[in-house]
DNA sequence: TGTACATCAGTGAACGCGCGTTCACTGATGTAC
DNA sequence: TGTACATCAGTGAACGCGCGTTCACTGATGTAC
């Protein structure tokens, strides 16, 4: 109870100390949870406890808050990318850019799945020029991924250009389809996923089993 | 002038005579023009030189007016499909099943690049329990293609359950991405177009050329 | 170490606006006799 | 063929609402001397 009044007593000082981050974690959360319509000014500003016009000393207006929640939520997709790929373990005797293509494949079309309405923001159009790129960038990691499977001898050389278009195309769009519920039961979105992982594997020229 | 006048006098009778479909054409002109924010009720009536109210006299409500229009996108890419693999002209010598799919692909493809506001309300999600399929159907057309590529002798028997699913992954997935301008320039998109295509056709384990 | 003061990061009230929807209504059309 | 009347398809005014943004402000913080 004492703790209780006190953590609120340090939520309402006058300065917040992390009002731009926090207005993001915000913002994430609440498209999570209610959709991207549902992503407001004033909504923000009254979950993260503080007045509409505070917003304005962090972003020039709602658009660029927009922008920057579009891309932490790219972020989070690259972070799950990664940890997935991460959790490949070497072998001495194995080498694993395949196993790494698919995890990373495989993590892409989850985020879709799982997190569908974070899926949606982070690839709506925006217009915010003085925007950094987002890191880690599931873009870039999908190219390393590429450019390691070069290097261990499974992908030829000239389908270096090719391979990432391929690739990020066919699992951006089943993620996109499955994430509006177009792909059917649970069972049928196993399925097919596995389905296009190995289409975009037999397309690179790669045999994965 | 005479004319004009006469006209502008038909378009006022109290009996439009046509509201419901000419409401679902002035939706889709408006968000191919301004995007899917601007779609509003009355934005809707106001361009149809209609009161507000007259629209709830052929949609439940806003949600339904929406889903209609999103339906009608879908059935717009149908034709813009249909229309490209019928322009593929049959050859005494030449199955053409392999080129209709190639067609069928571009088209969606420059559907999504061309009209990208269209694209995106094709895909949205809603809530509409009693709404018919869209006709044509890119889904089917699809199917029909895959067919086609069988009974030619082109496409494995084994494949049939997959094909699809491959086929549209990437190409959806290609044109949700140029459609959001994240493919680069025109040069690029239309080589990375040709990659993807060919992409496919690999991974069906059918040569195109 | 204390004080004056500039700067920073918030508040609260108010703005105009356009939205979706409801209400009571009315003009136009179609039908039965 | 004319008339009475039900039904259909619109109108116009009003509702409450929440929105993004602006304004003048104030409390808290950091810094120079």
């Amino acid at each position: 109870m004492f703790t209780m009044s006190t953590l609120k007593k340090q939520a309402q000082v006058f300065h917040h100390g992390d009002l731009h981050d926090s207005l993001i974690r915000a913002g994430l959360k609440q498209v999570e949870k209610q959709g991207l319509n549902s992503l407001g000014l004033r909504q923000l500003a009254l979950i993260t406890g503080v007045s509409p016009t505070a917003v304005y000393r962090h972003f020039v207006d709602l658009e660029h808050l927009k922008a920057e929640i579009s891309k932490a939520s790219r972020e989070l997709l690259g972070h799950m990318i990664l940890d997935a790929m991460n959790k490949v373990k070497a072998n001495s005797k194995r080498k694993i850019s395949k196993e790494k293509l698919w995890a990373a494949g495989s993590a892409y079309i989850d985020f879709g799945i799982t997190k569908p309405n974070l899926f949606e923001i982070a690839f709506i159009k925006y217009e915010s020029p003085e925007l950094e790129k987002e890191n880690p960038s599931p873009w870039e990691l999908l190219n390393g991924c590429i450019d390691e499977l070069i290097s261990d001898g499974f992908l030829k050389k000239e389908h270096r250009s090719s391979a990432p278009i391929i690739a990020w195309t066919a699992v951006h769009g089943f993620a996109a389809l499955a994430s509006q519920g177009m792909m059917g039961s649970k069972a049928d979105v196993s399925l097919a996923k596995s389905q296009v992982l190995n289409g975009v594997f037999d397309s690179l020229g790669v045999n994965f089993h």
